[in-house]
DNA sequence: CATGAATGAGAATTCATTCAT
DNA sequence: TATGAATGAATTCTCATTCAT
């Protein structure tokens, strides 16, 4: 009896947090009403304000909620690389895979969602960002760190390379879904995955494959790296 | 009298568009209030409203008014690297004054504004990221592809390589300013450009120096790339 | 206990709505301000707002609310005519609580309000003029024709000598009413109901007494009148 | 030089009047706004209201600009009837053109126009009542009474007479037009004025001509009416 | 506990009217 | 004289939060 009524209050607790997700995901931190949460929950105004105080704290609850999911997100994306074998192959299915998780609308909601708000209550911009996106990233850097003691990459400092490498990636396809709302198609989202992973390829691998499909040049050390991309995105 | 300087009409406009401005970055769009406007601005609503109609349009006129200041500066940056006699000292040092133009804090804040409201007013940040951050990048895109021609970059779609420099170059540090309003020190944002642009010169540059990571490794001719991305990516 | 009588909340919605009409009545639609309507009701604005949902909404319940309560009237009226025995009498006395009935001062008011709003909200209008009117019409009508089967009446078109009856009877003090807000006396509208009666069976009626206009002449048997009127308006 | 500034002066007038006739028309009192009227006018707001001093005065002036043209309009209907031949013949045909003209659009919306306002500016009805309205009835009125002298028409009181032809008149389509905004065709129209003068000759006539185009019952004395109305009205 | 109502304020927007120029 | 700006208040509607039941 007492399990029933703990996971009744855990079931509206759970029903509220998905509400508020989805209601601050489409309507924004102010755009959001307390009302609309509570009814788009089931439950009324009270019972929100019982299990979450204020609107500021349901707002952190539900954003903080998700690091872990994202953080998960990319160690299990991450993970396909540490036993690699074809590293180019691998670089650039984990480069489409990643691309494409970390471009899901509610992720890319979520985003600007927490951007938007972050002057507002800064603290959930910063953990956030140290949770989610950090731990994503050094998750990332283990693995580089990894493939460079391999000496599959050459690199020294790992963070700063999954950052480069991230960077290389999302930096296009965010930025456009930040600004203008296009959501890439899964098609153009490979075309930049690949070009980031033969770039990255190109500054951090050490490999004697010329880079994807195209001309080589004549190549004589290992170390020599073809990297090329392609014209118009 | 009047026609001297500027209409009263124009300087009232002036007013007011100085103060949305300055309203809206601070507040975003929802948390500013027309009153906040008018007040900060010296006019009455009235006025406020007599010349911009209501609030998204005021809003669309300040931020589109932003798109040739950015557009201009990064021209300016990116002129200097056109007769270039040393690339890799004079990216290096684009690279820190592109870094350090582009964190300036009004730009950032400005992002966010865009980015915080291209759900609600899609057409702001459409239009914000073409002319803007459009024609920013196809300046710097101009540029690559001279140094192809020069045979200093070696690289053949020069929009997409412009694209992976201003990525490697400021994905750390926008998002960093982004969700945790950090603002990095002069220090760090040399260090990132710094990075970035030893990253990109070993992904597209042709020059001896295998230059990767933050710490470069003795290498001895064997280090030399040869760096092409793919036709149609 | 609250079920006892009406719930709390049906006994706001009735508050609300009696306090809107009078507000309505009194200010018209523009006039209205929603404060003065939850004011009245002594409820706050949330709970009209809440059971209403705007002002419109509100307007149209409180007016067409109104339509059963006319019709209702007006059939009430016309049931004393059914089973007469002196027509002549009997109509009179019909006019004259007919026309005492409808010249009310709150009918008169809600009259100039619906009719001052139709341009604004079109359906109300409409649907107060179909339900409330047009129902009164139809009941009077049928009191005609069931009239005109026992031959007391002369009429093929039983809506259209309603009409014509209403018209006689009201075309004076509604006009009066609307354009100069003066209110009759009793006399006067005894007065004018008594008229109308006259030309009506007149007109309409099957009589030996010529009765027409307000005094009578002398009239022996040639006064007899073949009244009627065509199908179909 | 000097009349041409009158008449300058007299052309802004007659301008603001028009604008104001029309926004009036078309918004209602509160609806209409000063700077629309300005603007329509083609004018400043100051002309404005140097010209009508405030928006009670400007609506005073328009709505009582328009009894001469109501009450003039009337006279040179019914001037048709005064040296009539076929009394029946002529009623019908003054019927037609009475419920024409008073039907017109603009006609009507000033209709609703006093009497949405008519609680707000008692005077403005009123005297529009007396000088618009009453001037035109007394018009009819006289008429009537001098048909009665010639004994065409029996009745003792012209003024109630012309009330009743007018009620009898003009009764359905104003209110169809006053609450539905229905605007009844040409045939319609003709379809009412034919049948009210039919009723108002059974009422008042004293004729030997059986009413219109129908079945006549044998008829004796000159004083009985013969008095119907057609099919298909 | 949970529902409807209340609070009290603040949002955008509009208005009639009046100064200054 | 006529224009743009200012005034100052009012309007509709919404919100986060808190009582009372």
């Amino acid at each position: 009896m007492e399990s029933r009524e703990e996971s009744r209050s855990a079931r509206k607790h759970r029903l509220i947090m998905e509400a508020a997700t989805a209601v601050f995901l489409k309507k924004g931190y102010l755009g959001a009403s307390m009302d609309e949460v509570a009814a788009t929950a089931g439950v009324s105004k009270q019972t929100v304000y019982k299990h979450f105080t204020d609107k500021d704290r349901l707002f952190r609850e539900i954003v903080l909620a998700t690091t872990d999911e994202v953080a998960g997100l990319v160690r299990l994306v991450a993970s396909t690389l540490d036993d690699t074998q074809d590293l180019e192959k691998d670089l650039a299915n984990l480069g489409r895979r990643f691309i494409s998780r970390l471009m899901e609308p509610q992720l890319l909601r979520l985003r600007r969602l927490i951007i938007a708000n972050a002057e507002r209550l800064p603290d959930v911009g910063r953990t956030w960002y140290e949770r989610g996106f950090g731990r994503a990233l050094a998750t990332l850097a283990g693995c580089f760190e990894r493939l460079a003691k391999r000496e599959l990459l050459r690199l020294d400092d790992p963070t700063l390379a999954a950052h480069h490498f991230v960077g290389l990636l999302l930096w296009i396809p965010v930025n456009q879904a930040m600004f203008t709302g296009h959501r890439s198609s899964k098609a153009e989202l490979e075309r930049y995955a690949d070009a980031a992973v033969r770039t990255f390829l190109a500054a951090y691998g050490i490999t004697s494959k010329p880079a994807l499909n195209s001309v080589r040049r004549s190549e004589t050390g290992k170390g020599r790296r073809a990297n090329r991309t392609a014209q118009a995105i």
